[in-house]
Formats: C-alpha cells, sequence, structure tokens
DNA sequence: ATGAAAGCGCTAACAG
DNA sequence: CTGTTAGCGCTTTCAT
C-alpha cells in the first residue's frame, strides 16, 4: 500500500487554520510586508507550515506564473571533460541564480539536438544553453521565432544573431602554431575538427595563417580529418606517418585528436618529441603528465560556462538585451614538452 | 515589443474549429480510438495542430498527472570523468524512455545534497538518482518518507535498505593490491579517499585483505589519506616520500589521486615504475598514454548509470519493486606498464 | 462519437 | 489587513 506522500498544499493550511490561501500564499512568499499581514497571523501560518512539512508545488507555479525557473543545456557529449566542465559551471551558476537546468546530450547528432530543443519547449524551460552539432541552424532559428532566449556555447553561426560565448580559436590556434615554427618546423600536419564548425573554421585559419606569416607555404594534403573524436586523430595520424615525407610537427584540432594521434603514433614506434612534435588544443588536467607532457591551448571552460549562463539569464529576466553578437574569450598556450627544437 | 510566443493550446484549437477541449486532446494523445472519434474529426485536429504548430504544455501536464516524467540526479562532480561518463549514461537511458533529467551538482558537499533534494521534490521529480557525498543519510531518508523513488550509485549506506548500484569495490582492490604482490611488492602505501564511504571502506578492506592473504603485515602509518580529489593524491604521496623506507609502490583509490601522486613523484624526480610502482583506481581514456601507462583497475561506468536508470524508472511506474538490497558490478584490472617487478 | 465541467496547486486582480 | 474569484493548460469522469 502506497502511503500518501506528503501533500500539504495551500489549501490544506488555508483549511486547517481558517485562513484564506490567498493570505498564506502570500505570507509563505515573503510578501507579508507588501500585503501588511498582521505579524500574529504570519506566525501562524509559517508554524503550521513548518509544522505540516508544507512543499511549494513548483509546476503549478510554473504553470501559473509561465516561468519554470528552468533552463535547458544541450550537449553533445557530455563525457568530453572540455564540455564537462562547461556543465558543471552552467550548473553551479544557474543555482545561484536560482534556476534548475535539464541537461540532454545530443551526440553530436542534429537530429537528437533538434527534438530535444521541441521537448524542451513543450516542458516551458525558461531559456537555452546550446553547444550546437553546429552544422545546421534552422531549428534554433526557430526558437527565435518562438521568443525563447538561446545562448550558444563553443560552437556558433557567424551569420545569424544568435549570443554566443566561444574561445578566440583563431588566435589559439595562430599562437600554437607560431611556436611549432619558432621552433623550426616548416612541414606541419593539421588534424582538424568537424568541418563547417566555426571552432574548426577558425582554428584551421589560424593554422595558416601561422604559416603563411611565416612565409611557409599550405600544403593542402596535410590539413585532414573531419571530427573531433579519439578516432578521427588515430585515423588520420596513421595515414599521415605513410607518408613519403613525414611531418615534423603535428597540430591537433581537440584533446581527444590528440589523444588519437598518441595511440596511432606508439603503435607505429614514434617518439614525441623526438620523432614528431605536437601541440594540441585543450588542455587537460592530465596533459602534463603524459608519457610526453602535451604542449597545449587552453580554454576558459568553466568562465565560458558562466559568461553564457549569465547572458542567457539576463535575458530571461530581461534585464538587459545583450546587444553585442558574441564574446570571445582568450586561450593560453600551456609551452611544455611535446615540441622539439629542430633548428638546425 | 515582445511578440507573443506560439501559445497555441488547445482551447485555441477548440474554439477554431469548434470541436470541445477534451476531443481535441484526445486525438491528440492518441486515444482515439479508445474513444472512437471519427476519422474525420481526427484529420481536422491533426492538421490544424500541425498547421498552428500546436505543443503540448508539459507543465500543465505534470500539475493534471501529478507526473513530471523528469528525474533529477545529484553528482558530486560533473566534471571528474568518472561521474560524467555515469551522467551521460543515465541521460541518455532516461531519454529512451521518455524521461528528462534535472542535473545537479553537489560540490561534495552534504548541505548542498540535502538542499537540492528539497529544490527537486518541489520540481515534483519523479525520481531521483544520487551519487551521495556518502557520509550521511537522514535527508536521503526522508524520501523514503515521503514515497519518492531513489536509487543511489557508487556510494550507497549498508543499513538502509535504499537500492544502490556500484562497482565490486573489495574485489577491485583486492585484485589490483594482488598484483602489486605478485609482482614482489610488500611496502605497499594504500592513498585512500573519503572515509566512511563505502566505495573506500572497500577499497581498503581489499587492500588489506590482498596483504593478509599473502601474510604481509599491515602498516597502519601507510594507510593515508581522506579524499577522492587530486589534491589528496599529491599531498599524501609528497609525505610518503619523506618516510625512511620509502614504499616502493602505491595503491591509489581514485584516478584523481593517482594524478595527484604523479605530480608529487615527478616533482621530487621520482620515475614509475623504476622507483615507485602504481595501481590505481578508474581507468580513463588517457591512462594508457601516461608518462607510464597506468595500471588500473576499470569500473563499467555506463552500465552502473543505466542499470540505476532502469531500476528507478521500473519502480517509478510500479513495474516491479526493485527487491535486492543492491547490484555489485565486476571491475577489471588493466595491466600496463606502471608496475615494476622487483622479486629478487 | 462528443461535450460539459471539475480540479490539479498556485497567484493576482479586485474588493473591501 | 484579508478574502473572493478567476484562470494558467491539461485530463478525465460523467452525461448524452
Amino acid at each position: 500500500m502506497k502511503n500518501k506522500p506528503n501533500t500539504t498544499t495551500l489549501q490544506t493550511l488555508s483549511l486547517k487554520l481558517g485562513i484564506s490561501v490567498s493570505t498564506v500564499s502570500r505570507v509563505l512568499n515573503g510578501k507579508s510586508e507588501k500585503y501588511r499581514i498582521s505579524k500574529k497571523t504570519q506566525e501562524i501560518i509559517l508554524n503550521a507550515a513548518k509544522e505540516l512539512g508544507y512543499t511549494p508545488n513548483q509546476v503549478a507555479r510554473g504553470l501559473r506564473l509561465n516561468k519554470t525557473n528552468t533552463i535547458g543545456y544541450i550537449i553533445p557529449d557530455i563525457s568530453n571533460p572540455f564540455f564537462s566542465s562547461i556543465a558543471q559551471s552552467i550548473e553551479k551558476f544557474a543555482r545561484k541564480l536560482g534556476y534548475l537546468v535539464l541537461i540532454s546530450d545530443s551526440e553530436e547528432s542534429t537530429d537528437i539536438e533538434s527534438q530535444t530543443i521541441k521537448i524542451f519547449q513543450e516542458r516551458k524551460v525558461d531559456g537555452l544553453i546550446i553547444s550546437p552539432v553546429g552544422q545546421e541552424i534552422d531549428h534554433i532559428n526557430q526558437l527565435k521565432a518562438n521568443n525563447t532566449p538561446v545562448v550558444l556555447i563553443d560552437r556558433f553561426f557567424p551569420d545569424s544573431n544568435i549570443p554566443f560565448v566561444t574561445s578566440d580559436n583563431y588566435n589559439g590556434a595562430f599562437s600554437a602554431v607560431s611556436h611549432l615554427i619558432d621552433n623550426g618546423h616548416k612541414n606541419i600536419a593539421c588534424i582538424q575538427g568537424l568541418h563547417d564548425t566555426m571552432p574548426n573554421i577558425e582554428r584551421v585559419r589560424g593554422y595558416r595563417e601561422a604559416l603563411k606569416a611565416n612565409g611557409i607555404e599550405v600544403d593542402e594534403n596535410i590539413i585532414v580529418g573531419n571530427s573531433f573524436g579519439e578516432a578521427n586523430g588515430y585515423i588520420e595520424t596513421k595515414i599521415l606517418l605513410k607518408r613519403k615525407e613525414i611531418p615534423t610537427a603535428l597540430f591537433a584540432a581537440s584533446n581527444l585528436i590528440s589523444l588519437g594521434a598518441l595511440r596511432a603514433l606508439k603503435e607505429e614506434g614514434l617518439n614525441v618529441p623526438d620523432d614528431v612534435s605536437i601541440v594540441s588544443f585543450d588542455d587537460q588536467p592530465y596533459s602534463n603528465f603524459l608519457a610526453t607532457p602535451m604542449t597545449s591551448v587552453a580554454q576558459q571552460s568553466s568562465e565560458i560556462g558562466s559568461i553564457a549562463t549569465k547572458i542567457l539569464i539576463d535575458r530571461i529576466e530581461s534585464k538587459r538585451e545583450f546587444e553585442s553578437h558574441g564574446i570571445f574569450l582568450p586561450t593560453k598556450l600551456i609551452i611544455r614538452k611535446s615540441v622539439k627544437n629542430i633548428k638546425s
């Protein structure tokens, strides 16, 4: 037999105390001042509420106020530490501001992403943070039409006016590749992430520009890959190593890519940095403890998360429209041991 | 000027079509059969719904049905890859079964955990998965009273009857330490996690029993530490290395602890495994690419997440009570290069 | 085969 | 200072 769960409502209190529901509501919502409820009544209500273990029903409240104090976060891969630390900061920050976060992993699928947006709307989330798969935008634009505030993280759409928070991927890549060049490298391969996503486009652009700035010709044959995942890093490295002239250095567009590259290198019995140098995007707690501590481009993931949350909630509460199009956070090149100086 | 968001409700449709709200509701919920709604009416309603972009308001539905199709997951540290991969599998599995998940990071604080439980109850979640901080249970038991289904993950309470899913920590530790002993180690330090949490208790017990089983005396002075975090691993290793007789091997109770240990070892100029051997709990994607590939105890994190979710949702839908107290999933020792054979 | 009406728990406009 | 009332959008019993 199921025992009835605690189901003390405003009614229960009202009936029990012979005080109207509205008064009870007002007191329990801290509006005693505003309505000048007598101290006595306040006390009675507060006591009874505590005694009966009154728990406000936020679902009812949400329906009435058309405000759920919930935001949704759609994330392409929770288990990727870059994203999980963003998720952490979003949740923490949102909670501080009185919001809960519904999370959903899109598994890098636009379909799931689109589906989830719909579901989140049915749930009446007050706003949405999305780290989009990144190649389609229609389903996201449709939120605009629906007047649901959205903020994008990491991947964004330069031609739309949806606000976003991301890293300065261009300069991050530029400094990484420059570092390689400064150490005498010329034959530098680029293992890129998902094509047509802004972070990837910007990272590759940074790569190209760094080469050009140093008078090195860009060789399209060694700009390879099409995913931020580990497998991509592995496969492309395997193939790169079969070239007549093996690149002396690798620029990896993500932490997972460099892990895959490491796996391939190891299999082929090649050493970092003696045989091949690497610089990778995304710094991780383990980066310093790898076989060769990895020189990497650190992103400010926590800050990205909290800034996005702040912008979103400001819009929800219409404290202000976020006027600028997007925010780029600086990255930082952390130099370790994975780059060998091969200047003759 | 805010444009009115899409606010097509059942009423809207009812009014527009001159069909009662109830009929519209029935059709839109796939109950046409049951109520024998005419094909014609069905079509009219379905078309209008599509045309006007009707979106069911799940908040209203939740209020009416007293069922939100939402579960909560309270997690001590989203950014810890062990937990983030659990979170991923929970969310994925829940979504498949038609549930959304509210996530909240307790930051290893019982206060926040307790607070969050309350908040989740106000939000009328249908059930709760908790990876508890682990040293207090009262606030969790109180859910029982409230008849909210709960499943615990990782840390659990042996004296309560709250169901849980966790790893076979005892055997995991036992096999890890046995491996060390098989390689000639006798002076094996144990850097443990948070005291009084079951995973820690079981891991330390496995450590002790492995020693005993091999006739090695347990030295309480080298069972140290009190947190699963990186700092704990670092600090305790630093101290251990100041002993007259430095342990020849370390058993680290978590991935973060071993990362901290690695940092200390590196600072002291010690090599793994030549100077000190290590076995660590928790296998990670990077474990194989560390300076010395880490021999580690792998947990089935995805399975833990999905099993817990299954149990929870079964209880929510009262398909069956989960009779047994808890589930222990086997671990697997992955042997790499961090243990040196020092048999003379 | 369809409709009317009640009610989930809450807030707020209005009334006094 | 407090109460009455309406209604958020939905489902479901009861009628017909």
